[in-house]
DNA sequence: GACTAAACGGACGATGCCTTCCACTTAGCC
DNA sequence: GGCTAAGTGGAAGGCATCGTCCGTTTAGTC
């Protein structure tokens, strides 16, 4: 739907946002998010913007116009995985049993951290001065802590977990993706397997995801 | 002890010796090291060589002379942190409760990571071709691989554990030390009891180290 | 079909890093 | 004290990356 003619004031300077934009520099906008993403999620953030711009078939001029900075595409590449992020915490937050919701929601974020290396990565480099990006995260802060606090109560929760664990476990599932390369969906499973069962108020429940068989001379993630 | 005069061959070319260098050579050798172990236990090792070489009070090509390259530093200045983790491991085998040894040397050796920052890179970052690293690597799986069986054999840890679980474990911890920034030690602890209490066969035996109180929006490392 | 503003792409400058080179200095020995 | 080889520091080369500029092309409209 086009903005209707004249009526409302055009929009700020920057970003004129995606609808103003032509036909073509709208298809492009949308090829090289698509490059971003792909790119992002096998080798991490470090892609130089130059092959991103390649792989979307385009100049890097055309990228630049676009997303003035690298960080600013990195951002706009992950607003979606962010959001789907929140969104598995909203579902957490509305299934009656909140010990289920739990489990679910660090099952999901940590199951996209390790499939998707770019999103680890962002997920983790905050952003200053990104206040979309902000607000989203308090948010998501206020969400969990009532989750806890639920799951605490119904008696499924350990009473010393700290709302600081679900980073903390975020922060190890992050080792791990980044660290365990093609085992990484196996050895997060596992890890998230454990750590579960070990937030757990009293004995566990069912059989632990199996192991990832990682050696120690495959450590190398980065080298 | 000094090598016996002219009765040895001279050995290879490539890399003297300490003990055969000028004395003010050898000591710029220990500043150099020195200043790389300081740099990359708070930065990482991504720290400029430059910077190591100023940080040290020599030129780079001081620095150059003694580390032909910028791993061959990195590799020598995290020596000694290896070789004092081979010695927790030996320490842990000789120990006649088994699990307490296990806990010994995973405790141990993730407050490393998590105290020193570049040692927990270079740990991670394989080097290809430093072949004294791969022989210290096989004796380490090795010797972890018997401490496993017996931690089993005497019923301590959980019978569906595997020996790829302590490489999870320190994969995990790692993600841990690199993205709590100056809570790490307290993050490293609080998730090695987690793991550690969720690997033991049976109930937990005592109380969790304390939360590390980390934020979602500090969670940043690198950023 | 022609016009205009938006969009395009490749070349270019700037920066930061690893590594090498070379003219000068100094430790160690006679 | 003087000699020599080892040692030294800073400057320069080479490479990769981020971000910009400008002449050319193209979508959208009359």
């Amino acid at each position: 739907m086009p903005a209707q003619p004249s009526h409302n004031p055009p929009p700020a300077s920057p970003d004129p946002g995606p609808d103003a934009l032509r036909a073509d520099a709208r298809e492009n906008r949308e090829r090289i998010l698509r490059a971003a993403r792909e790119a992002y999620a096998v080798h991490g953030i470090d892609v130089p913007v130059s092959a991103i711009a390649r792989r979307a078939g385009v100049g890097v001029a055309t990228l630049y116009r676009r997303f003035p900075t690298r960080t600013s595409l990195i951002t706009e590449a992950f607003t979606e995985q962010l959001a789907e992020c929140a969104g598995a915490l909203d579902e957490a937050l509305e299934d009656p049993d909140p010990w289920r919701g739990f489990c679910t929601v660090v099952r999901k974020v940590c199951a996209m951290q390790a499939a998707d290396r770019g999103f680890t990565h962002a997920f983790l480099a905050r952003f200053p001065g990104d206040t979309a990006y902000a607000g989203e995260l308090d948010r998501a802060e206020e969400g969990l802590a009532l989750l806890v606090r639920r799951a605490k109560e119904a008696g499924a929760l350990r009473p010393d977990f700290d709302v600081s664990d679900v980073v903390l476990a975020l922060l190890a599932n992050n080792g791990v993706a980044d660290g365990a390369g093609p085992e990484a969906a196996a050895a997060s499973r596992r890890l998230v397997g454990y750590l579960l069962e070990s937030f757990r108020a009293g004995p566990a429940t069912g059989p632990l995801p199996p192991p990832a068989g990682l050696e120690l001379d495959r450590l190398g993630g980065t080298a």
